[in-house]
RNA sequence: GGGAGUAUAGCUCAGCUGGGAGAGCACCUGCCUUACAAGCAGGGGGUCACAGGUUCGAGCCCUGUUGUUCCCACCA
C-alpha cells in the first residue's frame, strides 16, 4: 500500500514520528559485532546549563552525518553522547537564583548547596539532550554520560592520584588569575583580554640616599601598597648611581630596595618599574629572582585586606604549616575593606595630596577578564594545584607531527602545536563546589597531605585520624580531557573500551582546541597510551547574516529550534551542512534555510511523481534489462554521484558532497531526466511504462540513500513508500560505484542531444517565440540515427512540431534560422516570425565572440613554446575547439548572407 | 610584536594537482507545459583586491602592498 503524500511537504507530520521509529528499533545502539571495523565519534558534551544554539546545531549535524555514512557503509558504529557539569557556569546560575532568595552559598552551606546542583541538573540536564533529538541525532542515548557520574569521577580521581604519584601534579604558591567575582582562580586558558580606557598614572617614589624623585609609571596604582621593589635594567645609563639604593614607599614610608632587573625595559616609559610581586605575573618571577617578600594586599573577594586577614595571615606562618612562598599580608589601615576600585580613588587622592603623582596620560589599556564574568581579573598569588606540562606536550606535539592524529584542515596542526609548545603549567584548582573534589586530604596533626582515591582513616604518617578534606574542586576540562575514554569505561577494561577505544574523529570548533582538544590528546597518550582519536574535523563559527558573531548580549542568536519549528530539521542540517567547508566560519541566514526547504520539497515532489506513476504496479529494486539512452545517462550520472560523494565525505569535504546532491537531484534528475520520462510514462506501451518506472524508483531509492546522513526524516519517509528492501534507510547499504553502470558513450550521445534540446530553447527564447508554438527542427548531422531517434526528446523538451534528420545539406536555408551545436546544424524554418534585422545584428555579435576565442585558441596553437612544452592531450584539445569554433565561425558566415539575401 | 585565514557576479560562497570564469539568492524576460509558482525555460551582470615575478599559459604558484577576520603573547 502507497501513501498519498501531500503537495508540500510537512517535516511536522514526519520527523516525531520517524526519531521515535528509529528509537524502537534500536537503530542508534552499538552492539559490538565481532569481525566489523569500528568508528566511534564522543560528543564534546554540551553544558547542563546550555541550550540548543546554532554552534551545537552545526557540530552534530556534522557529527550525525559522518556517524550515518559509516553505519551505511557497514561499519559497528557507536556515538557516544552525554553532558558536562561545567562548574563554573553552573555553580554561578545556581548562585544567581539564590541570591534571588536572598541566600548566600555559605548561609547554606556545601551539602545543602550540592543538593541543589543536582536538582538543577536533574531539571535542566535533559533539556538540551531532547533537543539534540530534534536535530534527527543518532547517538547511542544507552550509552549517555555526564562528567560528574560514577564512572568519570572514578577517572577523574584514578588520573590525579596517578598524576601526583608522578610527581606531575603538584601544589604550590603560584600567581594564578582570580576572578572576585566568580570566587574562584581561572586558567590562563580561560582569560579573555578587552580593551578598556585607562591611564598611566606617572608617580614620584623617592630615593633615600639621594633625595631625588625617581618617576614611574603604573596603570594599577591601587597595588602600591604591596610593593617590594623598584626595578630598573642593569644597562640603563640613566639609573647607574643609584644601583644599590632604597626607595621610599609613599604613604607607607616604607623603604624598599632599587633592583636591576631585565623586566624593567629601557624603552618604555621612563624605564623605571614598581614590583607588586603578589599581584603581578611578572613582577611575581622578579620578586622570585630576587628573592623579594611577597606582600599581599587584597582579599579574595576583591578588597583591601585589614587586620583580620593580616592576623590569619601571620598564624598560619607562625603555626610552621604554611606551604613555601606564602604571602605576607598587609593590614592596609585605613585602606582595608575598600574595594579595589574604592581603593584607586582613595589612594590616588592621597598621592596627590603628598604630591607624589606627577602626570596622568590617558593610553587605551588591554585588560584580562573572566571569560565568564567578564569581571576583571586579579593576579594573585595564591597556594593552587598545577598539572606539570612539559613531560605531558611532548608526546602530544609528537603525536600530531607524526600523523597518528591529524587536523582536517590541516592548517589547524601549527594552530595546536604552537598552544601546546607555549603551555604553562595548568592550574586545575578551582574554589568552587560544584565539580570533581579534588583527592587530597590534609593532616590537621603533622600537617601532612595525603592523595588517594577513597578518603583514608588515618593519616599514614602519623596515625591521626584528623582529617581535612581539600576543599577545592577541578577545572572542569580535567574531567573533559578524559572524556573519549572515561565514557568507554576507563580505568576499567571494559568490553567497550576494549572495542570502541581509540576513537575515531573528533569535530569541534577551532575556539576550543588549547581549552579541550590539546588536553584530551596528552591525556589519551599519558593514560591509555594511545591517542583518543586520529582525526579532528576542525568547523568554524555560525555568524548572523551580517557576519556577526552570534551573542547574547547582541542579541542576534538564532533559535536553531525555531528554525526546525518553521522549516524542518532536514532543512536545518542541511543548510549547515551545504554552507561549510572545514575550518571555515559560515553566515546563516533565513534565505539559506528557504532555499534548503525549497530542495527538500522539490524532492518531495519528484518522489510524488515517481509515486503516482508507479501506480498499483509491484516494482522490484532491480533495474530492467532494456535500458533506453535516458536510462543508461541517468545511470552514468548516478554512477559518478556515488563516487563523488563517497569520496568527498571521506576527505570530509561534506560541504561539497552535499552540493553534488543537490545538483544532480535538482538539475539532473528532475529537471532532464523525470521529463524526459514522461515520455515513456505517457506512452501506451506496457513495457516502455515499466522501464521508466523501474529506473525512476532504483535511481530515487539509491539517491536517497546518499542523500540520508544530510536530510535524514525525509529520505526515510519517502525511501519507505518506494520499493526497497529492509525496513530502514538508516541501515541500508551505502551504494558503491560499479563499472555495470557506466555507459559513456551513450551518456556523449544524450548530452549532444541536451546541446541540441538548450540551443534550440535559447534560440526561440531569444525570438521571444512562446512554447505553445511548435515548429519543425530539420537536422544537418553526421549522426543522423541518433538525432532521428531523438525526435520524442526534442518534440517534449525543444517545442518540436517534428524532426527530420539528414546527413547532406538539404534544407531550405533561405527561410530558416538556423543553430549550430556540437554534431548537428539545426534549420528551424520560422522566417514569417523573425526580425531580420535584430537576427542579423545578433549573429554578427556571435560570430565577433566566435572569431575572438578563435584568435586566441590561434595564438596559442602559433606560439612554439606552447606546442613544445604543453601536453600533447592539451594540445590536441586547443585544436579540436579550433576545428569546433572554424566551423560555427563558417555557419555563422552563412546564416548572415542568408539573411541578407532574404531580405 | 608572532602566527593563521580571507579578498572571485549586487549579496553569500564553490573553483580539486596551473590549460576555455561557476552555483544559490537577488534582478530582467517569457511560461499556471496535470510532480513541484517553495515551480519551469531563457537572460543580463565579473580587470578573479593591487603591483611585480615564475611559466608557452596564472583566479590558482612566488614576492611585495592594501583591506578584512581570527588566534597567541605583551603592554610596569
Amino acid at each position: 500500500m502507497r501513501k498519498e503524500l501531500e503537495k508540500i511537504y510537512d517535516p511536522k507530520q514526519v520527523e516525531d514520528r520517524t526519531y521515535r521509529f528509529w528509537l524502537e528499533k534500536k537503530y542508534f545502539h552499538a552492539k559490538r559485532e565481532a569481525g566489523k571495523k569500528t568508528y566511534t565519534i564522543v560528543i564534546p558534551p554540551p553544558n547542563i546549563t546550555g541550550q540548543l544554539h546554532m554552534g551545537h546545531a552545526l557540530d552534530n549535524t556534522l557529527q550525525d552525518i559522518l556517524i550515518r555514512y559509516k553505519r551505511m557503509q557497514g561499519f559497528d558504529t557507536l556515538w557516544v553522547p552525554g553532558t558536562d557539569h561545567a562548574s563554573i557556569a553552573t555553580e554561578a546560575k545556581i548562585v544567581e537564583a539564590m541570591r534571588k532568595e536572598g541566600l548566600t552559598k555559605d548561609d547554606i552551606g556545601r551539602e545543602a548547596f550540592l543538593v541543589r546542583a543536582w536538582e538543577w541538573k536533574r531539571q535542566y540536564g535533559g533539556r538540551i539532550i531532547e533537543q539534540l533529538k530534534k536535530l534527527g541525532s543518532s547517538c547511542d542515548w544507552d550509552r549517555e554520560r555526564f562528567t560528574l557520574d560514577e564512572g568519570c569521577s572514578n577517572a577523574v580521581k584514578e588520573v590525579f592520584v596517578r598524576l601526583y604519584e608522578q610527581g606531575l601534579i603538584y601544589q604550590g604558591n603560584r600567581m594564578v588569575n582570580w576572578c572576585p567575582r566568580c570566587n574562584t582562580s581561572i586558567s590562563d586558558a580561560e582569560v579573555e583580554y578587552e580593551e578598556k580606557d585607562s591611564n598611566f598614572w606617572h608617580l614620584l617614589y623617592p630615593v633615600k640616599e639621594t633625595g631625588e624623585k625617581l618617576e614611574l609609571a603604573t596603570t594599577r596604582p591601587e597595588t602600591m601598597l604591596g610593593d617590594t621593589a623598584v626595578a630598573i635594567n642593569p644597562e640603563d645609563e640613566r639609573y647607574k648611581h643609584l644601583h644599590g639604593c632604597h626607595v621610599i614607599l609613599p604613604l607607607l614610608n616604607k623603604e624598599i630596595p632599587i633592583v636591576l632587573d631585565e623586566h624593567a625595559d629601557m624603552e618604555k616609559g621612563t624605564g623605571v618599574v614598581k614590583i607588586t610581586p603578589a599581584h603581578d605575573p611578572n613582577d611575581f618571577e622578579v620578586g622570585v629572582r630576587h628573592d623579594l617578600p611577597i606582600v599581599r594586599t587584597f582579599t579574595y573577594d576583591g578588597r583591601l585586606t585589614g587586620a583580620a586577614e593580616k592576623a590569619a595571615a601571620d598564624e598560619l606562618i607562625a603555626s610552621g604549616r604554611a606551604a613555601k612562598g606564602e604571602p605576607e599580608v598587609l593590614d592596609c589601615g585605613k585602606y582595608a575593606g575598600l574595594t579595589t576600585r574604592q581603593a584607586r580613588k582613595a589612594i590616588l587622592e592621597d598621592l596627590e595630596a603628598g604630591g607624589y603623582i606627577k602626570s596622568i596620560e590617558p593610553i587605551k589599556h588591554q585588560v584580562g577578564t573572566c571569560y565568564r564574568s567578564h569581571t576583571e581579573i586579579e593576579p594573585m598569588v595564591s597556594k593552587q594545584w598545577f598539572v606539570k606540562m612539559e613531560p605531558l606536550a611532548g608526546p602530544a606535539i609528537k603525536a600530531v607531527e607524526d600523523g597518528t592524529i591529524r587536523y582536517v584542515p590541516d592548517r589547524f596542526t601549527k594552530n595546536y602545536i604552537n598552544w601546546m609548545k607555549g603551555t604553562r603549567d595548568w592550574c586545575i584548582s578551582r574554589q568552587l563546589w560544584w565539580g570533581h573534589r579534588i583527592p587530597a586530604w590534609y593532616c590537621d596533626h603533622c600537617g601532612k597531605t595525603i592523595v588517594a582515591k577513597e578518603a583514608p582513616a588515618s593519616c599514614p604518617h602519623c596515625g591521626s585520624a584528623a582529617l581535612t578534606q581539600d576543599p577545592d574542586t577541578l577545572d572542569t576540562w580535567f574531567s573533559s580531557a578524559l572524556w573519549p575514554f572515561s565514557t568507554l569505561g576507563w580505568p576499567e577494561e571494559t568490553e567497550d573500551l576494549k572495542h570502541y577505544y581509540p576513537t575515531n574523529t573528533l569535530v569541534t570548533g577551532y575556539d576550543i582546541i588549547g581549552f579541550w582538544v590539546s588536553r584530551m590528546i596528552f591525556s589519551g597518550l599519558a593514560y591509555t597510551g594511545k591517542a583518543p582519536f586520529d582525526t579532528v574535523l576542525i568547523h568554524g563559527l555560525v555568524r548572523d547574516a551580517l557576519g556577526r558573531k552570534m551573542s547574547k548580549s547582541l542579541g542576534n542568536g538564532i533559535d536553531p529550534l525555531d528554525i526546525i519549528d518553521r522549516y524542518g530539521a532536514d532543512a536545518l542540517r542541511f543548510t549547515l551542512a551545504t554552507g561549510n567547508s572545514p575550518g571555515n566560519d559560515m553566515r546563516f541566514s533565513d534565505e539559506k534555510v528557504e532555499a534548503s526547504r525549497n530542495f527538500a520539497n522539490k524532492l518531495w515532489n519528484a518522489a510524488r511523481f515517481i509515486l503516482m506513476n508507479l501506480g498499483e504496479e509491484e516494482i522490484g529494486t532491480d533495474l530492467p534489462q532494456d535500458l533506453a539512452l535516458e536510462d543508461k545517462w541517468i545511470l552514468t550520472k548516478y554512477n559518478t554521484l556515488v563516487k563523488e560523494v563517497t569520496d568527498n565525505l571521506d576527505k570530509y569535504e561534506l560541504g561539497v558532497a552535499v552540493s553534488k546532491l543537490y545538483d544532480f537531484i535538482w538539475d539532473v534528475l528532475c529537471d532532464w531526466y523525470i521529463e524526459i520520462c514522461k515520455i515513456r510514462l505517457n506512452s501506451p506501451d506496457e513495457t516502455q511504462k515499466h522501464n521508466a518506472r523501474a529506473v525512476l524508483s532504483f535511481v530515487m531509492s539509491n539517491t536517497l540513500k546518499l542523500l540520508h546522513p544530510f536530510m535524514p526524516f525525509i529520505t526515510e519517509e519517502i525511501w519507505q513508500s518506494l520499493p526497497h528492501i529492509g525496513d530502514s534507510i538508516m541501515v541500508s547499504d551505502w551504494p558503491v560505484w560499479t563499472e555495470e553502470l557506466s555507459f559513456p558513450q551513450e551518456c556523449a550521445d544524450m548530452e549532444q542531444i541536451m546541446a541540441a534540446v538548450k540551443a534550440v530553447r535559447n534560440r526561440r527564447a531569444e525570438m521571444n517565440v512562446p512554447p505553445s508554438k511548435k515548429a519543425q527542427l530539420n537536422i544537418e548531422t553526421e549522426n543522423t540515427a541518433l538525432f532521428s531517434a531523438a525526435q520524442p526528446y526534442f518534440m517534449r523538451l525543444a517545442s518540436a512540431s517534428g524532426v527530420c534528420a539528414q546527413a547532406v545539406p538539404a534544407f531550405d536555408t533561405d527561410t530558416s534560422v538556423c543553430v549550430v551545436t556540437e554534431g548537428a546544424k539545426i534549420f528551424i524554418p520560422m522566417a514569417q516570425l523573425i526580425d531580420f534585422a535584430a537576427e542579423k545584428q545578433r549573429l554578427n555579435k556571435e560570430l565577433e565572440d566566435v572569431r575572438k576565442k578563435l584568435a586566441q585558441i590561434r595564438a596559442k596553437l602559433s606560439n612554439e613554446g606552447f606546442l613544445a612544452k604543453a601536453p600533447e592531450k592539451v594540445i590536441a584539445e586547443q585544436k579540436e575547439n579550433e576545428a569546433k569554433l572554424t566551423d560555427k565561425e563558417q555557419m555563422l558566415l552563412q546564416s548572415i548572407e542568408k539573411i541578407v539575401l532574404s531580405e
